[in-house]
This record gives structure tokens, C-alpha cells and sequence, in this order.
DNA sequence: ATAATGTTAGTGAGTGATCACTCACCAGGG
DNA sequence: CCCTGGTGAGTGATCACTCACTAACATTAT
């Protein structure tokens, strides 16, 4: 399992209950229907407590139908957590990254634009996420997938530009790359678990002046001697 | 509901699901086996997908004497969850802000110091919190619970200590106590899942270590100038 | 001391409801 | 006339939960 290449890891998930990965195909409108009742209902009670009976009533479908398509309840979990997982592990993860290097910058300025486009990708699909978070916990297949790829592919893909921000004296070079990286994750992670579940105590604030926030105390927490040079130079 | 004082809500809920909160109440010892079996399956099935068979059994119990004792199965639920949440509420909150406040020494040992204290707290009752934070995400009441009295009382009892620290310099002024407080408890909460979910990826110091940098990115990021100083000062 | 009685922990054998899933079958388009 | 999307009517398994009952012990009556 743990050998296995990504790519690998995909193609057996999906052939073994049946994903289909490919974007071109065709979906029925009730397909979608179905997938769009699933990720309320998965969301909402979570896997073992949603019932193929309620999903196929919210869709609008027999509930046969469900069956026919995704052959279990299960193949139809993974239906929607597969491919999403498969996205957002290549393309989601880069482009921040490069973001971060093509400009020269301030490191809390381009921070700013990471943290939001990171936080809109996440509320955008905010259910899904929930999905996949929450049931990573109850099924191991999952939990792995997400630790030897996603979070593998991320550390790979960003070490080398972490390095050489840390070279050109924008991030501190005494702490390892994973720290950097589990320190901002945290903090952005956390604000959205705070806005979405407890968002009368822990996110108060406008999101423009929240994002400032976290971006201000990561850099100038991870932030290196330049950084901290940029920041006193804005002003702000 | 929101009005409802802290007491007010543990009783209720309490008497709903007739919770014994009486720690002095005797317990059998077949009741400390179901409730431990329980702590055990939840965490490792979530609510929904736990049995009240496979609890029986592995307690080594008939699956009536459950509902003898807990009447429906969220009345076991709510027998681990309800006294947890009412004793961590009041007594394991104030401990580390004391400390804080007690004593003069440099910000970033006693945040240290802190941390190691919460962060045992939480691996000693890790099955217990998992279910109680992944179950809050499905019942609506354990959530308002946790929002309206755990998250304020902690947000009322750090309140006044953390605008003395602010004060004295040791914290930055110019960010609210919510998210001082959020900005913490993110990387201690992400580093402890890092370590419980991915440890592989994103844990992979030793323990007092990760402590050590977890301190010290928040220190920086958070402290205020005579914090800033006392780590100069300090060496390390 | 012992019999009678009440109380409580614990259980084996169910019960109806709901679960995921199957199957024979239909409708329509190439 | 097959192929695919779709379905109504089931099926056994499992679910949370009930109930009549026993065992053991404490209290009271005799």
C-alpha cells in the first residue's frame, strides 16, 4: 500500500468500486442529483448515519437507482471522495505554491492572497471536505490515502520553494519544513473550524481583517529577517 | 437554549437521559466495563456506526443490561460525553491560566510549559475527545453546549488574565483574545492530530521538541515586545 | 435465627423497524 | 431487438430496544 504511486492508488480505488474517473463522461441528470443529495445527507449525518433510502428520496430517484450506479453504499462514498481527493491532491496543492515564488513581494502580502484563496477553495466545497475529514477518521483506506499521497505530494511539491524562501531570508531556517507548513494549515484549519462550528465565539471579525490576522501572526511567527523587514517597511 | 446557564444545561440534559453526575455514586463493575467498551467502540466506529451489540460483547455483558442501565443508546452516548464536557468546562480550563499569571517567568517557558500540560491532558483522554468533537459535528446540542459554555466560559475566564498579559507587554496588543486563543489552541490541536492521524508526515520530532518550536512560532507571532525580548535575552 | 419481602443488577429470547441490497421488469433510443 | 437508465416490490440481516424472569443480597417481621 504504502509503495504504491499515487496514480497506482487511484486507478485500484476506482476500479474496485467502480469510480468512474473520467470527466468526460456523460452523467445522467439523475446521477447528479443523486451525488448532490449524497454530499448534503453524507455531510449532514455523516456515512454510517445517512440511509441510501433518505439520499435517494432527496435526489428524487428510486432508491434502486442509487444500486444501479454505484453498486453500494459505499462505492457511492467513494465515488465522491475519490476523484476529489485525486484533484485536489495535483493542481489544488501547486498553485498557491507557485504563487509564492514568481513574486517578489512581501511575504505577508502574498500570505494574505494564499490564505484566501486557500480559505475559498475550502468553503466552496466545504461539505465534501467535512466528508472526507470526518470519515478519514473511520476508514483506514482513506486515512492512508490521504497521508501517503495528499499530504506526501504536498511536502514533496513544496519543500524545494520553502528551501528557497528560507535561503533568501523570507522564512526562518530553524524549523523544519513540515513545521512551517503544519503551523500555517493549523491556523487557517482552525478558523474555518471556528467559523463554521463555533462561529459565534472564535471568528468575529470581518474575513478580510481575520485573514490579516492569521497571515500577521504566521509571519511573524515562521516569517525569516526579511520578512520582518517587509512588514515594518509597509507600515501597516 | 443559549440563555440557559452552564449548570442549568448540564442538569437538564442530565436528568433527560438520567446521566448520573454524582461521582460518588457507586458503579459496578459491569457498568465500568460497558462504559469503557463503549469509549472504545464510538471512538474506533463513530456513534452511527457503533452497535449496542458489539459494545455488549466486548464488555462481556448482555446487550440488555446497557438499556438497563442507559436506557437508549445516546443515553450511553451522552453518559460518557455530558460529564466530560461539565468537568473539563470549569476546572481544566483555569489551571494553565494561572500558571500564566502566577508566575513571572519568561512567556515562552511557561507557554511551554502550558502546552506539555494540555497537550497530555488531551492524549490521556484522546478516545473520549475524539468522540466528543466528530460527534458535535452531528448533534446539534453537543455543539451549542460546546459553543455557549465551554468555548465562552474559556473566552470569560482567559478574558481578564490575557488583557493583563497584554498589558505587561507579554502578548501583542493589537490582536483581540479570540484570536490569541484560537491562533494557540489551532497549532497545539493540529499538532496533535498531525501526530494521532498523519504522524508520519507531519509529526516527526520528538515530542518536547515539536513543543519546544510550537512555542516559539506562537511566542513570536503573538508575544509582544517584552516577550521578544525575554527569548533574546534567553539565548536558546 | 429464620422466614418473608423488597430491591436491584443482570439476562435470554424475543420484536418491529429499518437497513443495504437484489431482481424481474419496463421504457425508449439507436 | 438489444442496451442502457430507471424502477417497485421485495429480501434477509441487523438494528435499537422490550419484557418476563432469575440471582443475590438487604431489610424487616416473626
Amino acid at each position: 500500500m504504502t509503495s504504491k504511486s499515487w496514480d497506482e492508488w487511484v486507478k485500484t480505488i476506482a476500479d474496485e468500486y467502480e469510480v468512474n474517473l473520467d470527466p468526460a463522461q456523460r452523467q445522467t441528470r439523475k446521477q447528479k442529483q443523486i451525488l448532490e443529495a449524497a454530499i448534503h445527507v453524507f455531510a449532514e449525518k455523516g456515512y454510517s448515519g445517512a440511509s441510501t433510502h433518505e439520499i435517494a428520496a432527496r435526489a428524487g430517484v428510486a432508491e434502486a437507482t442509487i444500486f444501479k450506479h454505484y453498486r453500494t453504499k459505499k462505492g457511492l462514498l467513494l465515488r465522491l471522495v475519490v476523484p476529489a481527493i485525486a484533484k485536489v491532491a495535483a493542481p489544488y496543492i501547486a498553485r498557491p505554491v507557485l504563487h509564492l515564488l514568481e513574486q517578489d513581494r512581501p511575504l505577508h502580502e502574498v500570505m494574505q492572497d494564499v490564505i484566501v484563496d486557500r480559505i475559498h477553495l475550502v468553503e466552496d466545497n466545504w461539505k465534501l471536505i467535512k466528508i472526507i475529514l470526518v470519515e478519514s477518521l473511520f476508514h483506514p483506506e482513506l486515512r492512508e490515502a490521504l497521508q501517503n499521497h495528499v499530504a506526501k505530494n504536498l511536502m514533496a511539491m513544496t519543500g524545494e520553494k520553502l528551501d528557497r524562501l528560507k535561503e533568501r531570508g523570507k522564512l526562518r531556517n530553524d524549523l523544519p519544513n513540515y513545521v512551517l507548513l503544519r503551523s500555517a494549515m493549523s491556523m487557517v484549519i482552525g478558523y474555518l473550524l471556528a467559523r463554521n462550528v463555533f462561529p459565534e465565539v472564535f471568528a468575529r471579525s470581518e474575513e478580510e481583517a481575520e485573514i490579516r490576522m492569521i497571515a500577521d501572526v504566521f509571519v511573524r511567527g515562521a516569517g525569516g529577517p526579511k520578512a520582518r523587514e517587509e512588514m515594518e517597511g509597509g507600515g501597516e
